[in-house]
DNA sequence: GCGTAGTACATAGTAGAGCCAAGTAGCTTC
DNA sequence: GAAGCTACTTGGCTCTACTATGTACTACGC
C-alpha cells in the first residue's frame, strides 16, 4: 500500500537515525526538560518536521543517561504527575561540541557530492 | 579499547546511514560508473571522508537496481575483467530530486535545533 | 462513577542499513 | 608462484528507529 512512496519513508527514517541523540543533546544543553516536554520542543523548532516517537525518545535518554552524557532526576509537577527531568553533563558537552563538528563535516562532505536539486547535471 | 570514542563512531556511520543511496545516485546521475569506480570517486570527491566498504556499496546498488533506480550491465574491460556499470532510471532521476530535497529540509531542520557550535549555549 | 482524552514514562519485538570477514576470480609484478 | 591490486559477492553481526502495547495519573463531560 505504501510502496509508491516507501522508499522516501525509509529514507527520512535512516537520515533521522544517526541525529536523534545529536538534536536531543542539543536542546538538553539549553535548558533541562523532561522527555514529553522534549518531544513538542523539538517539533515546535522544527516546524513539525520532527515528530519524535516514544519508542525513540524514551530508549535514547537511557542510552545517553546509561553513557553518561545527560543526567536525570525525578520530580513532581504540580498536577501530581512524576516527570524526569534530564541536563547536559560536562561530558555530554563535549561530546555535543564533537557531534556538532561531526555533523558539520558530514553535511559539507554530503553537498561537494550531491549536487543541489536547481542544478540537474542530466539535462546536459 | 575504543570505548572513548566509540558513540562517535556509531554516529558517524549512522549518519552515512540515510544517505549512501542518495550519494550513489548522485554519482551515477552524472556519469555511469562501476562499483569500485563509484566507491573511489566518492572517496574522492568528498576528501576521503566517504570511503564506502564493499559490505555496504555492493548491496546498497543490488537494492537500488531491485528497486529499479538504476540499471546495470556488465561490459568487459581491455584487461579482461568484468565490471557491471550502472546508470539511474528515468525513476531514479524521480527519486534522486525527491531525495536531495528530503535531505535540503532535513539539513535544514537540523540547523534550526542544533546551534552551531560557535555559540555555546551553556556558556550563559 | 465511568469513559475518554491527554500527559508521561517504559519495553518487547521488528525491520533495515552498514560493517566485518571471508570468498571467488582475473590481472600484474617481482 | 606468491603477493597485491582490481572487482564483485555473500553471511552474520550490531545498532537504531519504529510499532505496538502497557502502566499510571489528571481532567473533563455525561
Amino acid at each position: 500500500m505504501t510502496t509508491a512512496i516507501h522508499g522516501l519513508d525509509v529514507y527520512r527514517r535512516e537520515l533521522l537515525k544517526g541525529s536523534t541523540e545529536t538534536l536531543i543533546l542539543s536542546l538538553l544543553a539549553e535548558q533541562e526538560m523532561y522527555g514529553y516536554q522534549l518531544a513538542k520542543e523539538m517539533e515546535r523548532r522544527s516546524g513539525g518536521y520532527f515528530h519524535l516517537k516514544e519508542g525513540t525518545l524514551y530508549p535514547a535518554l537511557h542510552r545517553l543517561e546509561r553513557d553518561g552524557l545527560i543526567e536525570g532526576h525525578w520530580e513532581l509537577s504540580e498536577t501530581g504527575q512524576s516527570r524526569r527531568y534530564y541536563h547536559v553533563s560536562a561530558r555530554g558537552m563535549d561530546r555535543l561540541e564533537a557531534m556538532l563538528a561531526e555533523w558539520n563535516t558530514f553535511a559539507d562532505a554530503v553537498n561537494r557530492i550531491a549536487r543541489p536539486v536547481s542544478v540537474p547535471a542530466y539535462v546536459a
